[in-house]
DNA sequence: CGATGCTTTGAATCTCGTCAAGATGTGTGG
DNA sequence: CCACACATCTTGACGAGATTCAAAGCATCG
């Protein structure tokens, strides 16, 4: 659900978000005038795969996934999203991905169309946008590695790490999961049941502990790190 | 080696190669101006990772592949190259990756800064540079997709589809690998055993054939198309 | 020719996936 | 508040697929 036509005054433009950064008053007011507050419960679509790729969000409070699904059923999750995370660019006429809320989100969305032709007479939010696909081929070539050369357990670590690194308030001794076990095997292109093994592991090996199901602490996270292993 | 200041007159730009689609002759002549033909041989390194990000390289002629090592040891390979393909973009100061060439080959060099201050003026250049990031990204997305998902036959076949679209002169009859099994293994996240292993696969169930080590041959188009089921 | 590097093949091992069952947690309705 | 259904998660047993280690086959190049 959209609010109607939302005014400057109830958008927060004041926080640290990579696509506002550095960005003068008039730019951020332009920036409000297309924007609208996407506001949305969990497990919704923001807008799935081979649906015209119209809309890009810049993400306020809250997690979403992105996920592939091919002809055969299987899913690949392409990357978690947190406060601060852009989605939804593309040059193609159709999403090559579906995103899901993993919790209440809310969100900046924008008609892409519209934020492009105002990145072209606002330089600093072009190099922004450029600044933020050039992260996300970052993060989709370190996937890459992982999904190469690591094995379960150290995929697992490198999640742990991505999401101490990401998360806003995640620390090594209280870290929340959001997602579930399916959407972790589906991130690192294992089961569930390998995702489970592999955090019983850990933990038997003292490296983390599970207080519930979706809370983490790490025990060890020098041992973390260094099977994480990404420099 | 570089030629010294090659004139316009030396460099093709007349083929279809995404970075000088659609230009002008004056931005050609441009590029030109700014071009170096580099030329090497096989096995070269173009960059290395970790060198300053300083230069960049529309491919002319030849085959190379671009990787990644870490500080295990372990290399992924995050992609070959072909005439057309253009590489080296980069938004950090160093090189994350290195380039080697596989073959016989050039390219037209580039200094990062002045293509891209040249791209400030030309924009065709610069929607070109864009729909190449773009297509650098969803390259990585579908290797992530195949690595996380797909059986060792199945990643072999996305790969002899791939060398089909991309390499010039590639034909289900005649398909050369310009790389060796090792390289495969590591953009596939394999080890040469398993590549050499699932090839025989392949070769026994009648889907390829292998004339000689570095030929392949499609006996079963639409199979080698099922097994991959890239959508 | 022998030396070297790349590739293939074989055997043992290990990791991960599959299938099945049980445990835990959550929400609903009685 | 309890009972039950349902989804998620964990654990176990087994098997398939991939890795590892070792050896042998093939090319290329001096």
């Amino acid at each position: 659900m959209n609010s109607d036509n939302p005014s400057r005054g109830n958008i927060d433009f004041g926080r640290d978000y990579d696509l506002y950064r550095g960005l003068s008053e008039s730019e951020l007011g332009s920036l409000a005038d297309i924007a609208r507050l996407k506001i949305c419960s969990e497990q919704q679509y923001l807008f799935t795969q081979h649906t015209p790729a119209e809309r890009v969000f810049n993400l306020i409070t809250g997690c979403a996934l992105v996920e592939r699904m091919s002809s055969t059923g299987h899913r690949q999750v392409l990357a978690f999203l947190f406060p601060g995370d852009f989605v939804g660019l593309s040059n193609t006429e159709f999403f090559e991905y579906g995103v899901k809320t993993l919790t209440e989100f809310t969100a900046h969305e924008f008609n892409q169309q519209k934020l492009l032709a105002l990145a072209d007479s606002a330089p600093q939010l072009k190099r922004n946008i450029k600044d933020i696909s050039a992260n996300v081929l970052a993060h989709a070539l370190d996937q890459v590695y992982v999904l190469g050369q690591k094995k379960a357990d150290e995929r697992l670590c490198f999640l742990i790490v991505e999401l101490l690194q990401r998360m806003p308030g995640a620390t090594p001794e209280n870290l929340l999961l959001p997602m579930t076990r399916q959407d972790i095997a589906d991130y690192l292109g294992l089961t569930v049941e390998t995702v489970s093994r592999s955090l019983a592991k850990l933990k038997r090996d003292g490296v983390i502990s599970i207080p519930s199901r979706h809370v983490l602490r790490v025990e060890n996270l020098a041992e973390v790190l260094h099977l994480a292993d990404m420099e």
